[in-house]
RNA sequence: GGCCCCUUCGUCUAAUCGGUGAGGACACCAGCCUUUCAAGCUGGCAGCAGGGGUUCAAAUCCCCUAGGGGUCACCA
């Protein structure tokens, strides 16, 4: 049996969406379940809007997502080179192989002839196909009119018959001969169209499986009709369904974060975009939706992926990034929360100034207490200011809960004494004295906490009071109660 | 418009060869826990697109209709 081989063949024509990170992750569980190959090519014969920013985007961004692969740029590989643009007299060749077997012809048509003629066509109610008019040209008369026009190459498609494109995911899939038109193999400027280059490189490259968005399926036997003119052994198909947005149309950038890079932007974790991408379209088959990349990897198979597209949910991604935030090793937390930190120019000035161990020691207590409660590591940031800066907003709400009653004033210098004096200034001597104080007084143990709380970060909510108090240290908690009571009236 | 694919809770999905009270997850709601907010736990709401067949029996097989998506480029 000869070994698994497949490929993920984005063009450098944008970020890498959502939509290419599922196929590429489904290409890439897929090799890594059968023990195969993953082959990284670039398909980038669209010389008008392909660049190399945007190839250099969709490496980063498989590498964040840890999708990883065999053969490909910046890795070499046998069946190189990875740049389909590279690959160039391969296709030239095989185009010429085509005309001198007369399987294909040069056209002169030029693009405003094509388009009238679409046009007339599409008026008289009739498909929009080519009308085969530079079909029976002799070789001799094309040979000529080369010189002086411009030309490209389109294949002699056979009338007669279907092709069948055996689909592993959908079954059989057919489609009669007579819907083609002669297409174009070769374009104007000299390179190859998609789907020309793509059934070469694939064969060259010794593709088995070919596992592509559902949008291809209608191409492929485009594609079968060229591997069977060049005399090519077809590879095995698989269609995944595509990914909708939430408006059930093509994924576009009107709909928001749709490329890897943004939600990475945001705060999510790659290993919850794996967890969600994969789940997009495939399950396991049992109730489970946890699963770390091993898991997927083991229990994954194309029977098991789904015909229909799936609509992405951004609140069930968030979800699962809660899960993974607050359960991943808490150093991996704090190492991808650091450039969030630095980002926000408020908390970046401050932490400049701490030492990298100080920093690294400081960040984990601060990211234990605060990941609990938030879903991104975006979030981490917005939650923890109060951790490094003392000149905090307050809650207005809370204010007007917390800090208008003459009673509150009395407490707050009651608990200011309780802190100044409590030793040692632990979390749980203080949850002590606190819960004292409140018998003592025989008030609420949360008209104690919630006031205190408001005084010392400014908010309402957050995490375990005690926690953040011996944290901040005995200082900057009397500091901040003095501050809250200057501030504010209570009567 | 032609061709192709698809159709289970709002969303992602499960349901070996037809027999299930149609299961799980997110979201939402309620309760518990509790110093707040979360988290966690418990419970609730909610679905087989419609219509015909086949069958003792259909979410599952067949046909039709409707809806959604894709494709028909000198884009990939």
């Amino acid at each position: 049996m000869t070994d698994i081989r497949v490929r993920f063949a984005p063009s450098p024509t944008g970020e890498l969406h959502i939509g290419g990170a599922r196929t590429a992750l489904f290409n890439w569980l897929f090799a890594r379940n059968r023990g195969g190959k993953m082959v990284l090519r670039i398909d980038d014969t669209d010389k008008q809007r392909s660049s190399p920013e945007f190839l250099n985007s969709i490496i980063t961004s498989m590498k964040w997502l840890g999708l990883d692969w065999d053969e490909g740029p910046e890795r070499g590989g046998d069946y190189g080179p990875y740049l389909q643009s590279e690959r160039l007299d391969l296709h030239r060749a095989e185009a010429q192989k085509l005309v001198n077997e007369g399987k294909a012809y040069y056209c002169f048509c030029t693009a405003e002839e094509l388009t009238a003629e679409k046009e007339n066509k599409r008026l008289q109610g009739l498909p929009p196909r080519y009308s085969g008019k530079c079909r029976y040209l002799s070789l001799e008369e094309s040979e000529d009119k080369k010189a002086a026009n411009s030309f490209v190459i389109r294949l002699l498609v056979p009338e007669e018959g279907e092709t069948v494109v055996e689909d592993l995911i959908r079954g059989p899939v057919v489609f009669e001969n007579k819907i083609f038109d002669d297409f174009i193999i070769m374009k104007s400027d000299g390179l190859p169209t998609y789907n020309f280059a793509s059934v070469i490189d694939d064969y060259k490259m010794e593709i088995t499986h070919v596992i592509r968005a559902e949008e291809h399926l209608s191409n492929t036997p485009r594609q079968q009709i060229i591997a069977r003119q060049l005399e090519y052994k077809l590879p095995l198909y698989a269609h995944v369904p595509m990914i909708l947005a939430p408006d059930h149309s093509k994924l576009s950038k009107r709909h928001g974060a749709t490329s890897v890079q943004e939600y990475r932007e945001m705060g999510i974790l790659p290993e919850a975009l794996i967890n969600y991408l994969a789940l997009l379209g495939w399950s396991p088959g049992e109730d489970r939706e946890i699963m770390n990349i091993d898991e997927i990897i083991d229990s994954f198979s194309l029977e098991k992926v789904s015909k229909n597209p799936a609509i992405y949910d951004l609140k069930k991604l968030i979800w699962l990034n809660g899960h993974y935030l607050r359960t991943i090793d808490l150093r991996t937390v704090v190492q991808r929360v650091l450039p969030f930190f630095k980002d926000n120019e408020h908390l970046s000035k401050t932490m400049n100034s701490y030492q990298e161990v100080f920093l690294n020691e400081t960040m984990e207590k601060v990211v234990d207490l605060v990941r609990d409660r938030v879903k991104t590591l975006r979030e981490v940031v917005e939650a923890s200011d109060y951790f490094f800066q003392d000149d905090f907003s307050y809650d207005e709400k809370g204010v007007e809960k917390h800090f208008r009653k003459k009673s509150t004033g009395d407490i707050l210098n009651q608990i200011f004494n309780t802190l100044e004096t409590v030793e040692p200034f632990q979390a749980s001597r203080i949850k002590e004295e606190l819960e004292k104080l409140s018998q003592r007084l025989n008030v609420p143990l949360a008209q104690i906490n919630l006031p205190t709380r408001l005084a010392i970060t400014g908010r309402t909510m957050g995490p375990e009071l005690f926690d953040i108090i011996s944290f901040l240290g005995r200082d900057r908690v009397l500091e901040r109660l003095k501050r809250a009571k200057e501030l504010f009236t209570f009567a």
